[in-house]
DNA sequence: ACCTGAACACCGTTCAAGT
DNA sequence: ACCTGAACACCGTTCAAGT
């Protein structure tokens, strides 16, 4: 598209990310080449390379990059109150809807390949849904604590959901589910 | 490896799909091209295309032959009595670690693309999850009904609670959760 | 420190031609 | 009815060389 004069480009790591949340959900995730991405970009076919390993490492960028944006959608839900888990669920939910590749790539087995430390907004996401969840789950008075295997359980229950419903594994001729009853009734998992 | 004298192959559909069940777990989904396996099934790299009209096709049958896998396991763990449902949900659970590659494929996105009746063990494995849960669930005396939102539920857990573990979510350095025991508790789900 | 050009080994897919 | 050979347009990746 625009032709830079200047032979470095100055952010071209930035601008690889950018164009791939950009073209992801067109394009598909299977749409993505670096190849495409540099040409997009200005750039030659190998100039990626000197900002990222491989491509796997580039998708394990831009899988980080969407957790940083679920992070600012899970934060803005996370209201005071009992509907707590509620909102963050429905708003996980709507996030996954409005970005249905990204979010498959962002919890793809790519991501346990990454180096340690690679994928930090991955972590505070996570550790969003379970810090939501222990406060709501804590009697008044006693220390809340976080069971690991009931956060596992909501955590696994959301993010099949969510699946079920973009990848379209729900059967067609059957009565469509109600979605988002579905996704707010998370909170009642192994109460 | 094997080259055939005659022309004409004879089971070249049957021998690819027998490939590509030997060949996914080892080489990944990634890893599958209808280059290597016509070559593997020595013949020439087009002939793949006179069985499957494209690669999606070709993988869509890979995927129904995994469910038809799957419905053998379910049928052998669709015992009488209470524990119905957690004897299923373990057998379910197997099946997806023993073949982490297979289970993600017959979950993709590309299922729902596929001509209609394409997948009929799909639909059948599906079927027998709900009509179990349908069998537990309803009172003596009264009679049966599906109740669609609540064998979504229970499908959402486990095929949720299975991603996260073949997958390699969960964070490392966490203390790991027991997912024997998580998945014998789908049937406490909002009964 | 960052980018290019050319090259290599792979893909999916098509199509006229062979048996 | 089924398969081949050659071709086309793509990939990921490497590496010496350029600025």
């Amino acid at each position: 598209m625009k032709k830079n004069d200047q032979y470095h480009h100055g952010h071209l790591r930035e601008e690889l990310l950018r164009l791939g949340l950009e073209s992801i959900e067109t394009a598909g995730t299977e749409g993505i080449s670096l190849r495409s991405l540099a040409d997009k970009a200005g750039v030659s076919k190998a100039a990626p390379y000197r900002h990222f390993s491989d491509k796997e490492a580039y998708l394990g960028a831009l899988a980080d990059e969407g957790f940083r944006l679920l992070c600012i959608d899970l934060e803005r839900a996370d209201v005071a109150g009992t509907e707590r888990i509620a909102s963050m669920g429905a708003a996980y939910m709507e996030f996954a809807v409005a970005r249905p590749s990204l979010y498959r790539l962002m919890n793809s087995p790519l991501l346990c390949r990454l180096p340690d430390g690679s994928t930090p907004w991955a972590r505070k996401s996570l550790l969003m849904l379970a810090e939501a969840l222990r406060k709501v789950r804590s009697d008044p008075g006693t220390e809340p604590s976080l069971d690991v295997d009931a956060a596992v359980a909501a955590w696994a229950y959301i993010h099949g959901l969510v699946l079920i419903r973009i990848d379209g594994l729900f059967p067609r001729d059957l009565p469509a589910p109600d979605w988002a009853r579905l996704a707010a009734a998370a909170p009642s998992l192994g109460a």
